[in-house]
DNA sequence: GAAGACCTGCGACAGGATGCCGCACACGTC
DNA sequence: GACGTGTGCGGCATCCTGTCGCAGGTCTTC
């Protein structure tokens, strides 16, 4: 397996810009990142997130892409003039082919939906441009991702069942009995 | 709506390159953009393309993801490398992020899941460089999510079906069937 | 070149999960 | 009180999944 800590305790630059507008799961993943040895500074909206990069340019970035105020790519752009060596990656939970493809476009390294863990996020950081396929070592199961992303969304619909389903395109029924089990492995 | 066909009659240098293993489509995509004022030389391999690269760089190029002998991925580098101002965009049956992010990070300037048609392809082939911020959406069904997390997995395992089933803590034979479907809604 | 350890595809089958119908009931609003 | 919307939950046909197994491919190692 590949150490990730020792590969970041390696860099020179550990400064890490994490922007999401969902505060919890935001110093979730930097509390995760710092344990393995970034040293992260949280934003919770675009203009936070551009004044970060005038401050200090970072030399990674975990951007959401949908934010209150404007779209991630802005900051992408903004921390890729800033520092065109940054390490960019965004994350999203309205992933789409489309959005994907503008964000490397812009810069960004990689694209992942969420949830994604702090190893998946670490690891895409870390990957070397054109380097062979790192393994990914324990990656979460396809259900535990599906299960992830529906909890998320009922938070959002503030446990609402039938506005979850709706939004979900899925049965409310078949949502229903989903929630009432616990969290697949 | 743009007109296509003047867009496509001023410019200097209209050869594209088509790569597709399905004949009969390649012919259709073929014609139908020759129509529309293009110049494309077809090919049905990844050798082939390679080939055709080498007698002559084209200005623009359509590209299968998927061959039998290999990805379109080491023809973007071929097309990128002989000629870096060419615009190529990928063609692929089975969209998904992770194969759209490789694409581009390779040198791709769009990429398209079947079925596109001529029109789309054309339009992808001349947009300008920085327009069109398409809007964000709804999120991803949760079997979409799930579905696009497969997907990266399996690229990230190499394509490996078993190792990826194992990693995943799915069975090999659930995988597959998943593999032959096409993304959920 | 045969053995072994991988991989791949795919058929079959039982049991669990899902989509979809319905019903009863609880809130708010007009 | 009618109406719209939400919540639970039962039942049922259907689909998907987990689990076998088999045949065949490729590669490494004697």
């Amino acid at each position: 397996m590949t150490d990730l800590s020792a590969d970041i305790a390696a860099l020179s630059d550990k400064s890490l810009l994490v922007l999401d507008d969902d505060a919890p799961l935001r110093t979730r993943l930097g509390r995760a990142l710092e344990q393995r040895g970034f040293e992260p500074t949280l934003v919770g909206s675009v203009s936070e997130a551009l004044a970060a990069v005038r401050s200090h340019a970072p030399a990674f970035a975990v951007l959401d892409m949908r934010l209150e105020d404007g779209t991630g790519l802005k900051v992408v752009e903004a921390v890729r003039d800033a520092r065109p060596d940054a390490k960019i990656i965004m994350l999203t939970g309205y992933g789409n082919i489309a959005t994907a493809v503008q964000a490397v476009k812009a810069g960004a390294v990689d694209y992942l939906s969420k949830p994604a863990d702090a190893d998946d996020v670490a690891r895409a950081l870390l990957a070397r441009t054109g380097d062979s396929p790192p393994p990914p070592e324990n990656p979460m199961s396809a259900d535990r991702v599906r299960w992830e992303h529906i909890q998320r969304i009922y938070e959002l619909c503030n446990h609402n069942v039938a506005e979850t389903a709706r939004r979900l395109n899925m049965h409310r029924r078949t949502l229903q009995r989903i929630l009432a089990k616990r969290a697949p492995r």
